[in-house]
DNA sequence: CTTGGAAAGATTGTATACAATATAGCAGAG
DNA sequence: CTCTGCTATATTGTATACAATCTTTCCAAG
């Protein structure tokens, strides 16, 4: 018998899915709009088929809504959603770091340690546009991040994470915003990063479940702000 | 704006998708074999379109692998495959059974009561057929685990369950075959229930953990011995 | 002025047709 | 006899057409 391929998923309409998922993270439709068929594939240059398929795969994955025949919306979260959805994040990633800790190679370490080195360097750049320094932060986190659900060698909890991790930026951008809070954060960074080359399992899952739950609060802080902002009169859905 | 609906997702050809679950989980289209779009059509009586929706659904939940241009598999698990299943599920519903000892309400306790109850007396029952009572057992297992889940109050949590439950019943069955095997795993329900009933979170997933991995530990000794006998000379896939 | 309901419009759901791609089988050269 | 390349077949990928369903609008009755 001649050999499947090993890869599991690559090129074509699979693109359209990545290109959906992007705009929906990255906050184009945003949480709440409606997302019609014909509209998405006219923006995408494709027909209403592949769209209907990129959409079903992001309900699965919890980004967008499909109600039966009424139509797919991106998906709003409530501060319950955020909550539940930090929750298993520590959980989860706290895990892999647990696992991390035993199995961890040198390159992997290295490139941890060039992600976290990168972040805590950033706070004396300076970047030609927010946007582009706000990209580059969350790019390097999710270095530090990735490299971690890696090294846990689970492949199934990989693509658990990248699940959960899928809220769209709009929430997480303002989390970049302040000094002090990147502070906290690169050194949660560092602590991860030195249980992990001793080799201690225990205490990188307990500094990985801090460093989440700080993100949180960070979150939820800037959110309730938001919404208050919101109460009184500004409108984001058209 | 009118109200959108509450539910999540019914009806129509997501029929499809929940029957095609159905027969990978249950064994046809056993792990490995292809699922041609056109023949799987014929079989549910329906066109390749809601048919294609459902596979990629199911393999975004990772029940069927597709390769591009070659079309989808039922997925086949490898040891490894079963282990990281396993930690994964031990780590979640652990979690579960942690957040359940605090909230879970008379009515549930009552549920998986029954449940387990059910568990113990089907030793002493004789079952018209042998699928019958593996069904039952299946059943009741289930409702056990779903109450925990549902009482945890973490909707993505469910989902994420879910997916991980959702391997091939196949590699499960033969779990309920044994009586020793089915008394131990009463007892463990037994614990669990005692430690959610005194609201003691922190013993209820210990007990939790240890009942799947001995779950774990049952099923890839069957495994083994399986393996061993289709390395002598026994084929499944046609 | 509000409410009920029917018709028009918009959008989703499914089937089918055709194009793109991979697989298998066969022929011919080495 | 084996290996390479070509053609035929099977299957996937996408577009389009049409049916089913929901939403909106408008008008009449209360």
């Amino acid at each position: 018998m001649s050999r499947l391929y090993t890869s599991d998923e690559s090129s074509s309409a699979d693109q359209v899915y990545q290109r959906l998922r992007r705009l929906l993270i990255e906050g184009h439709y945003p949480p709440g709009s409606r997302l019609v068929e014909e509209r998405l594939a006219q923006d995408l240059g494709v027909s209403r088929t592949p769209v209907r398929q990129a959409l079903v795969r992001a309900a699965a994955e919890g980004l967008v809504q499909i109600f039966p025949n009424r139509g797919a919306v991106a998906r709003s979260f409530t501060i319950d959603d955020l909550l539940e959805m930090y929750d298993l994040r520590a959980l989860l990633e706290g895990h892999a770091a647990y696992l991390a800790a035993q199995r961890i190679t040198p390159d992997q370490l290295a490139r941890m340690e060039a992600a976290a080195a990168a972040l805590e360097d950033s706070l004396h750049r300076t970047f030609a546009r927010r946007e582009d320094e706000v990209h580059f932060l969350v790019e390097q986190n999710a270095v530090f991040h990735q490299t971690i659900a890696e090294a846990a060698g689970n492949q199934r909890l990989i693509t658990m994470l990248n699940q959960i991790v899928a809220v769209p930026l709009q929430f997480r951008s303002f989390y970049w915003y302040r000094a002090e809070e990147r502070q906290i954060s690169n050194f949660f960074h560092r602590s991860i990063l030195n249980a992990l080359i001793l080799g201690d399992g225990d205490r990188a899952r307990a500094m990985m479940r801090e460093h989440i739950f700080y993100g949180r609060d960070v979150l939820l802080q800037s959110r309730r702000a938001e919404s208050a902002a919101v109460a009184s009169g500004e409108e984001n859905v058209p």
